[in-house]
DNA sequence: CCAGGATTTGAATCGCCAGTCAACTTAGCC
DNA sequence: GGCTAAGTTGACTGGCGATTCAAATCCTGG
């Protein structure tokens, strides 16, 4: 029984994942069940085997994404001793094309297209707000950890910030993910660290080494 | 020949309205040919008639909307004596579902659909990159004005607050767009207003008479 | 080694919709 | 009043792609 569940439960994974990547190369849209299973090395039939429907499939796998984004990210983050690095590391995990090490499964991209869809489908709706809350909650809670930590001034609620900041880097980040020809990553990675730095009120040491 | 051309241009662009009114309501993905048709009271097969493909009248559709919108806008700026008016009216503008009485044509909604497409069309990425520059040239000739007129400090370059805070308001936007339950459209009016105070470097008086 | 359930396949079904087209209507013009 | 061209219709085609399903195949415990 064990067995059987977690066959289950990786091939379940798999196509989860195989559908979060052909998502993220062909869009939302484009994205046809023979190319999910085409991914996997596995017939069509099989994907509505393990899913109930192609739009239940795709927003699981929408979550799927960014929960695995967030594990990798939070548990970084536990391993950092200041606000500062946290922060740090925050913002670059954020602008898109920045580090091409890590696995680049275009987050962003993936954004976008749950914006779109929950504009209409209540069930992506809900989603996205619990996506969202726990984002800017990863924000404020940096805040309040440099305010322990003394590193950051008190002053205004830190979930009010960390709704600031985390809508600026998404602005920011439309902007870097679009290709624009006058915003960089690197210009990003800057004007986000200002912007935070203002609106938290520290103070930002000229340039790192 | 006038009559003729006039003709054609009327009905060209009552398709035009058609469709971004369809899109805006049903979303891009989820808009047929035969919607449009309907929204005009007209046959499927004239649609075609005057757009060689459903993928250029949406897309022409998508821009069409976005210039309608931007000619009102502009012809508003001239209007308008001080550059923190501007100012006020253009963050008041971009704050969806704040001003009922202005044609909802829910501008933001059309954004987040030409992103998407842009994504992956170049043409729309083409087409995008022209709207959001003149998006941008805007709040940086808001910023040259309030220089010129006294009311803003000099101070970094105009280009550059411009993408910040552009960037900063479609951010703020689409929390609000997504109808998140603690981000209103006022809040994000005052947040709108006060990261531009900061950014530019003027002194915002607490609140309005 | 076998029965029986879990997987997996791939062919068949079914509905949908963009785009085509031949026929019809209208409006202006001589 | 015909004549022509633009404008309009709506039935039709063709392909695509989600789902279904009956038939293989694979496993596993007994």
């Amino acid at each position: 029984m064990a067995s059987k569940t977690r066959q289950q439960k990786d091939r379940h994974q798999e196509i989860l994942e195989a559908a979060a990547r052909v998502i993220t190369e062909r869009g939302l849209a484009e994205t046809r069940i023979s190319d999910i299973a085409d991914r996997c090395g596995v017939s069509p039939g099989l994907i509505l085997y393990y899913f109930e429907s192609k739009d239940r499939l795709l927003v699981e796998a929408l979550t799927f994404a960014n929960d695995q984004f967030y594990l990798r990210f939070s548990r970084e983050m536990r391993r950092m001793k200041t606000a500062r690095e946290q922060l740090d590391r925050l913002i670059e995990l954020s602008v898109p094309g920045l580090l091409p090490e890590y696995e680049r499964l275009d987050e962003w991209a993936l954004w976008i297209e749950i914006w779109v869809r929950a504009l209409r489908d209540p069930m992506m709706a809900k989603e996205r707000e619990v996506l969202d809350r726990r984002w800017r909650q990863s924000i404020a809670d940096i805040i309040r950890f440099g305010r322990e930590t003394g590193e950051f001034p008190a002053g205004w609620d830190a979930e009010e910030l960390g709704l600031q900041i985390g809508a600026t880097i998404d602005g920011l980040a439309i902007q870097v993910l679009m290709n624009d020809t006058v915003f960089s990553p690197t210009r990003m990675q800057r004007v986000s660290l200002e912007v935070a730095s203002r609106l938290i009120g520290f103070e930002l040491e000229p340039a790192e080494a």
